[in-house]
DNA sequence: ATTAGCACTCTCCCGTGGAGACTGCCAATG
DNA sequence: CATTGGCAGTCTCCACGGGAGAGTGCTAAT
């Protein structure tokens, strides 16, 4: 034994084995390792260490007489504090700038389109979820009469997004009530806070109930339905989950079901990306840390990305355990910081 | 050898070998369809049959000491003249007429509500075309100015339909030009067919390209901006992909993959989805018959649906051959007549 | 501490040999 | 002459077993 059990030397051979492992995913042993490794030494040696290893939790064989596959706990420290992160090479960095830039307006159509490269360049499954601008600069406030007692209100925040919703009123309004209600609330709210909005109109609502003229008060009641339930449920997108029927590991249709239903159900999915939004830069969940039992066997690799500073959302890839963090880590740091950009964008 | 060599019994013993085929997917012997069928025959007998009917090309045996499995074409006489449809259960019919009218205003929610039903109902995978109007009325147009130079187009068809879209215009308009723009166009096309529109707006920018002033032909060109490229690229929706996970003949992770893989191309199934618009009442591509590859183990069945008796989008399912038609079909069927109801209403 | 050698273990891949399920054919039957 | 019972033949499925290959753990030597 040596001075520490995990001395640079055990280090680097988990190292080595991480790298074997993910790339042919198969188990590794002592022979191959010896070779692979640019340490000069013996198989027998290196079955010792492997040995204080799986002490240690690090590796474990499937059976006896098979090789070493890292466990959580080895990838963990491999992640930490053994991977090299390869530079990204430019022709990926080209693909995603190019990607989001060809991609037109709508924040929407961004997240997409991330999600998609994503998964293109990692063969993964991509994820991002859709922006939420706590922040934005409420613009414009329109009112447009569809048939009687149904209003179509349209929001637009930031010069950017815009949010149709249908609203049925108890009575049926004039085209000029309309236009007076949405030039009221307009030049009353615009440049405010979009979060602050509502909470505002509460207090309008309250405080000044009885000195207010009804078309005041239509406006403000409109608006409130307006702006109630301002999430919409589709949170978040996802791109490539065939992917994930490329891993042997998967492969089971039991397995590949469970995932599935996952991603459908979403909900479970978003929180863990929620969590995400707190952490900067990339953060790695390994098997069990997600803490979800169908994503036992996967990794979730996240970075959250911003606009002006601020932290609007998280995107990421889900994949096998055995997912070449090397080249993962880079492209998801790079994809949050361009998406970033283009969301900045006019 | 009997009179005719498709004779009543034979029919009967083909029914009742497809029916236990679906049921659970595997071949059917001689004894089990002597016992099963009503027919007072022996294994012997019904032994015989078979061959003539294999000879035919109704069944085959996947080797010799299996029983027989229907062919495309066995099921293909099924459905045509054998399969006796099953009354719909109320229960299922109510299932889906709630399931539609608790759903809110946009059509888009409607169709995917009635995807859901469908792959909820049949445990196979829905799908829906989002119903393209051609004969829709223009209500409204509306123009928003977002940005310097970039004007958010509102378009209201029907008193349901809410179109966006985002033009890019070569220099800023003021609000007040906007709204000019907006009313002369509500004016004089509001009550048009949105299909004859965008032609009506070539033919007055030809021809009366002098005679305008300004403000007409801004308005004019905006519109034609604004119709251009009527069709969403999101012109199906699928739910219940997972359910396909559970039939064991489709289980191979490679199909699978291929299955999924056509999914999400989408054009290739909305081009076979297109072809349904043209049949009235239920429709049903077995195998091969769909003439896609990776459906080559998949049975489609599909009804259009209609507003006022017009053919606006397609609905249906899509799993495996053996699927339940005398179920389905009914299903496919009440689902295609209950979307249109839906859609029709205010 | 490291290494070589060796016995041991476990998987994987065949080939083998019933057991079970049907069929196809033939001869008997009404 | 259609139908039936009987019977041999065929094919799958599964369990068993043995040999090859890979890799370990232990021990004794360096």
């Amino acid at each position: 034994m040596p001075d520490t059990v995990l001395n640079e030397r055990a280090l680097k051979l988990l190292k080595t084995l991480v790298q074997r492992y993910i790339r042919d995913g198969q188990p590794v042993g002592s022979r191959t390792l010896s070779r692979e490794s640019a340490l000069e030494v013996s198989p027998a040696t290196i079955r010792n260490i492997m040995a204080d290893l799986e002490e240690l939790g690090l590796v474990s064989s499937p059976h006896t007489s098979a090789g070493r596959v890292p466990t959580a706990a080895g990838l963990r420290v491999f992640v930490d504090t053994l991977v090299t992160v390869k530079p990204l090479q430019k022709k990926i960095a080209a693909e995603i700038a190019n990607g989001l830039s060809e991609t037109g307006e709508s924040s929407q159509a961004l997240v997409t389109t991330a999600s998609k490269l994503l998964s293109q360049v990692t063969h993964l499954a991509g994820v991002v979820t859709v922006p939420r601008r706590t922040h934005g600069q409420l613009r414009q406030i329109e009112f447009l009469q569809l048939s009687d007692n149904r209003v179509l209100a349209i929001i637009v925040v930031n010069a950017r997004e815009v949010q149709n919703r249908i609203l049925k009123l108890d009575r049926s309004y004039t085209e000029s009530e309309l236009r007076q209600a949405a030039n009221y609330l307009t030049d009353q709210f615009a440049g405010n806070d979009v979060s602050d909005v509502r909470s505002k109109l509460l207090g309008e609502l309250k405080q000044a109930r009885e000195s207010m003229n009804e078309m005041m008060l239509n406006a403000i009641s409109m608006a409130q339905r307006a702006f109630e339930k301002g999430e919409t449920e589709d949170d978040f997108v996802m791109a490539g989950k065939t992917n994930l029927l490329d891993f042997a590991e998967l492969s089971s249709v039991d397995t590949l079901r469970q995932l599935f239903e996952v991603f459908n159900r979403k909900r479970d999915i978003l929180h863990l990306l929620d969590q995400c939004t707190k952490a900067e830069g990339v953060q790695i969940f390994i098997g069990k840390e997600s803490g979800y039992e169908p994503l036992d066997e996967c990794s979730v690799v996240t970075a959250p990305y911003t606009v002006d500073d601020e932290v609007v959302g998280v995107l990421g890839v889900i994949g096998p355990t055995r997912m070449a963090y090397e080249r993962v880590i880079p492209i998801v740091d790079v994809t949050a910081k361009l998406l970033g950009q283009a969301l900045k964008m006019p």
